[in-house]
DNA sequence: CACGATTTTGGAAGCGCTTCCAAAATATCG
DNA sequence: CGATATTTTGGAAGCGCTTCCAAAATCGTG
């Protein structure tokens, strides 16, 4: 196996310094026509790949993203909803020359916080892509913020989107769409199974929600809200107490589809036909809510245009040397869309 | 902010040569007691962190290891079954000071074969973690062999199980269970939903079923076999072919739970009940199994466990330099068990 | 065409670490 | 106790790249 070809023999084939090979390489503005021509053609005939380790230690860069979820150390993660946020950041990431980590930390103990910030540390990577319910850390974002730290949050909550670069849907209107979808449909009483408190994005839903209540004349006595997890754990297990007794709530919202696919399975068990006897509606429009029985009526977020979105705000960042924290438009907003599918229907007001 | 401590800085504090300080961090044998303890204070009082860069530029060795999946342009990955096996190999990884990169590549195009290739030449990582249907390219993994370069296969076919360190379940033996339990439930005529034919671990399966089926004294005309791509959509169409016509099977076999919910579906859809019409069963018992209505009897597969196993033998051997390439036990079998739920019941012989 | 302004190129100094080699210190043994 | 084998330490040479600075080439203009 003959030793692999260096910068050095790439300037020797093509007769110019290393200096100059490198900047071809790093298309960097000063090179003549000529020479760059020259310097490519070398790097094809010995077939040169940069050696990315020496590149960054000599830059100080590692041209690696991070990106944080959250996992508690025994639930199945949210697999779908992560999965596609992940395949949107790596598409993005190697489009651009970049390398992705991956990292989940549980978020109910602190020690994420020092597990982020020496992912910082030891320049294991040149930036962040937070995930809720760390994108609503404020503390942390300060501290990162504070050492200029390249970071996106994704579906942050209000607070925190006004101070950093995030994406995500506009969730509050999201929340006034399917409100307004479902008392239109008839609805008078509602439940909510909502997400922990941390994640404010999920309770912007239900200030939605509850403002599409209002708009129609309704309460909040219309409405029973209660906080799950985002397992469908916790989606059977709130349902069945959101369901029990004879006059429950004819519409159902979840703050996921996972909640709402447990919704769905206690539903059934207890013989609820949905959606003639409960509408129940999902939140993301992963899979899940196209597997379950009947398939559920959501809310699509783009998961994958997120993730890539946020990857490349970030590497514009990183690029920009902390164009990222300079003034400018910090949120992007990726629209959204109501899709109805069969878990929902029309009820005659009593 | 002040410039991080380097080696250097370590070294002065202690009062030892900067050769000295990299001994002890890399737990070389040859260091006195009294001059370690120096080291350790002065790494302690000044903070020091490692820079990853340089040591792996100066030791030629990257320190992280890949993990590569499938994921056709626009399928959704299997993701439960990717999260899961992800989730194992972070573990261990990040436990042994590895860093893990996941990489999506198309199984249908031939140009992951470079692309693999090129994660390895580009020293972007120290060993590979292939998982079906790469785990079956036997020219691919010649080839890894042939350059030296470390792997571990996930659920590989018996080729290539063979030939390299894998992990995976006893994937035929599994088919035995599965049929046999079936033909105990009464089931007389079956279907089959598989995979890909690159995919041999799900063969493998096949083969099992057809050998529990055999020593019942059943013949091949007792199955209806038909090949699959593990997604959702896959399980629908296929299953509506095999339960058309009103002498449909009684058993339904998928080779994995995705499938097995698209079964249920179209059950759904075309009138059928599950269990009392048809038996359906999924494979892996990812958490899909558990959402869908009734529950999927399936087999369990430790994915998770897969996965940080794979992950060990990958660092075991990457630290052994080739020790994985030399005798000994190559092939990890992990256990699975038969999940039993409502998605199978059994079948009064006609 | 000469001269300063600008662009392109080459030389050389690191980036922070590992590792080879030889020197120093310590242990072993007749 | 001296000579030799062994272990521990220090010095120095890179790993392959980027980037600063100055030299060389090119351009623009009166």
């Amino acid at each position: 196996m003959t030793r692999k070809p260096t910068i050095d023999d790439v300037a020797r084939a093509a007769g110019v310094a290393r200096a100059t090979v490198s900047r071809v390489l790093n298309a960097s503005p000063n090179t003549s026509e000529r020479v760059r021509e020259k310097v490519l053609k070398a790097v094809e005939a010995l077939n040169y790949q940069v050696n990315h380790q020496a590149r960054q230690l000599a830059s100080r860069t590692s041209r690696v993203v991070a990106l944080v979820f959250a996992a508690d150390a025994e639930a199945e993660p949210n697999s779908y909803y992560h999965s596609a946020i992940e395949l949107g950041a790596m598409r993005a990431s190697t489009e651009h020359g970049y390398g992705l980590v991956t990292h989940t930390m549980d978020p109910t103990t602190d020690a994420y916080r020092s597990k982020i910030l020496s992912l910082v540390n030891q320049s294991r990577c040149d930036g962040l892509i937070l995930t809720p319910p760390f994108s609503d850390d404020e503390e942390m974002i300060g501290e990162l913020r504070e050492c200029g730290y390249p970071f996106v949050l994704i579906s942050a909550g209000p607070q925190a989107r006004g101070l950093s670069p995030s994406v995500g849907i506009d969730d509050r209107q999201a929340g006034v769409e399917l409100g307004s979808y479902l008392v239109e449909q008839g609805h008078r009483r509602f439940g909510y199974i909502g997400g922990p408190s941390e994640h404010r994005s999920a309770a912007l839903r239900l200030e939605g929600l509850l403002e599409a209540l209002h708009t129609a004349g309704l309460g909040d006595d219309a409405i029973d809200v209660v906080e799950g997890n985002f397992t469908f754990k916790s989606g059977i297990d709130l349902a069945a107490q959101l369901l029990s007794g004879a006059r429950h709530p004819t519409a159902l919202v979840c703050a996921n589809d996972d909640m709402a696919a447990g919704a769905l399975f206690t539903a059934h068990r207890i013989g609820l036909n949905v959606p003639v006897d409960v509408s129940i509606t999902g939140f993301d429009d992963t899979p899940v809510s196209q597997i379950v029985w009947p398939p559920l009526t959501t809310i699509h977020q783009p998961l994958r245009q997120m993730g890539s979105k946020a990857t490349e705000l970030l590497i514009a960042g990183v690029m920009g040397e902390n164009g990222n924290h300079s003034a400018g438009t910090f949120e992007h907003f990726v629209p959204f869309e109501l899709v109805q599918r069969d878990s929902t229907a029309k009820r005659a007001v009593e």
